[in-house]
DNA sequence: ACTAATAAGACCTTATTTGTCATATTATTA
DNA sequence: TAATAATATGACAAATAAGGTCTTATTAGT
């Protein structure tokens, strides 16, 4: 597996954040209950996103959380990235001149290859996307 | 990081096979040796490669491994998928229908596609093409 | 029989993931 | 100021996986 648990529970939680509350604030409980992610886990992933950036997070009554941008800023390799880290195809990409063996290395252009293919879909799909196409989803489900 | 150590030593053993060995029989001692990767854990990756159906091992006095095939019908997803299993982007690539938010869901199609795009870099690339590769750039190191 | 190789499986250690729990902090309202 | 409702933080625990070792078979050639 790729991803981590955390980094789906990540990315359906904002979805749900920008489907629901609709820009404005969201309360981290009732996305977890919503999108059946358990609960103190999620507080933990709502912290890094809003750490990294994605999300801004208010405490106290009618406190909550709220995108910090809006959604059709965000993609889904930051959201990505903000929970597990830089996506790395193997360990010769962390820095180039890292591996002794590059310079005779015949891979290494190819896992370099393969790992932008990958990040370039990632980041071709924004958040704004995913939330309507949810709506539209949602909607054809129930009527 | 995305695939494992293992895979990684798997690769890069595949290669030296390829091109030291040139079809013909290698030890996996040496190619520990060489690619400077433990020795006994590469036993056990090589193993699985033979089981895979990628190397074909033999025993005793004079054994030891060879491609079970020509260089150029391997390729770099076969490699990673023995070592790795099936390379799945999220839980709700495993089979269809696994997911209950499956017929609402928004991202099943997007991880479906970035999926994709990475296993065709991988097929794409044959063993042949490494060896060759890995040929040109020692000598050019070398010379 | 001896030797040189892989096969197989038990085992261990370490790191990461996936969580939980308790407590602190902040902001609003009464 | 007290009560309440929310997030912040850090310690902890359990499950899983990765990376690697060790021992004992098994096989084949000489």
């Amino acid at each position: 597996m790729i991803l981590s648990r955390g980094a789906g529970y990540a990315v359906r939680a904002m979805i749900d954040i920008a489907t629901v509350a609709n820009g404005g604030v969201a309360i981290t409980r009732e996305v977890a209950t919503r999108q059946d992610i358990p609960q103190v886990f999620l507080t933990k992933i709502v912290q890094r996103l809003a750490k990294g950036g994605l999300l801004e997070a208010h405490r106290g009554a009618y406190g909550g959380v709220r995108l910090a941008r809006p959604a059709a800023d965000i993609n889904l390799r930051q959201i990505v990235e903000t929970i597990e880290g830089p996506v790395l195809l193997n360990d010769c990409l962390i820095q180039p001149g890292k591996c002794p063996r590059e310079s005779t290395c015949p891979i290494y252009d190819v896992w370099l290859e393969a790992e932008e293919k990958l990040l370039e879909t990632l980041e071709n799909c924004s958040l704004a996307y995913l939330a309507e196409r949810s709506k539209e989803l949602c909607s054809k489900h129930s009527g």
